[in-house]
DNA sequence: TATTGTTATACTCTATAACTATA
DNA sequence: TATAGTTATAGAGTATAACAATA
């Protein structure tokens, strides 16, 4: 565990609370993000899981238990999340053409259309968020991010 | 969120793919951020919606009304959540001494003892995340993720 | 009348365990 | 036997609407 290992830089707090601050400010982030896409995904009748679902589904037609690894959830909960957007018409299952016991799920054209929507609005709105940073910080933010969450294992879908 | 819907500006100096970049960038950071915090509350018991309240009554005892709107719940999810928590015995309610309508919610010495753990357990785990960036990025970061913050109504609990 | 909080109800989301049907 | 998916069940979290008690 690193430990103030002393910033360097301007705006030094002469104690270094880095430590501490980079846990709160990307804590705050984190939630401020997260509520805003929330949000962005309710006013179109979508929680955040069927926004994540959507987003596995804009570049892939995978089966429940590929779709399962890449959000992170049990096969089971999937079998609901599915059912709920198959239900609404945003979603299809077909049958695998190489495994019987298989299915694939893709977004039928209603799905897709409301994905697209969701992800403007979505774009539009997290962007808001760092309309009164300059170009300069909001490039920066945005390869810092890139760079943190580039040292991982890929969390769950994009949006 | 995969990129694509870009229908309008195309590459445009510095500033470019930016616009993009920060929307895609922001929102797998938050989700990053907001998988560990959960799976860290996890490991304690505790759900998402609990570490946010107990971050709140941490340095406060407010009524449920406060209580939701600084969670940005409504007053009648907040009577399941402080149930449950109470059920524990990690909060409890008091009545109010100025009205006979209203209760005031607190940390018991039990739930602040969790609360102390998981937000130490939080902090590590938090900071593990950004352990491969430098000392420099690491403070860059925290510097800009507070700026962005500090420009909008405060989210929910820091913690 | 307005406000504080709870209850009743309904949904989504999630997991565990048991099950079906392929492989 | 092992794997893909579903079903049964349980519980958390959330909201809306109706209600009680107090202001």
């Amino acid at each position: 565990m690193p430990h103030d290992t002393t910033p360097t830089d301007e705006n030094s707090e002469a104690s270094g609370p880095v430590d501490l601050e980079i846990v709160d400010s990307l804590a705050q982030l984190s939630f401020l993000v997260h509520g805003t896409l929330g949000q962005v995904a309710a006013e179109h009748g979508l929680s955040i899981a069927q926004l994540r679902l959507f987003g596995v589904l804009r570049d892939r037609e995978p089966g429940m238990r590929e779709l399962a690894r890449h959000l992170g959830l049990d096969k089971s909960s999937m079998t609901g999340l599915v059912d709920r957007a198959e239900r609404r018409d945003l979603v299809r299952r077909t049958a695998s053409p190489h495994d019987g016991r298989a299915v694939l799920v893709s977004l039928t054209a209603q799905g897709r259309e409301l994905a697209r929507a969701v992800a403007a609005d979505a774009g539009q709105r997290v962007q808001d968020l760092a309309a009164h940073l300059t170009d300069a910080q909001r490039s920066q933010l945005s390869v810092l991010a890139s760079a943190l969450v580039a040292g991982h294992g890929a969390a769950g879908a994009g949006q």
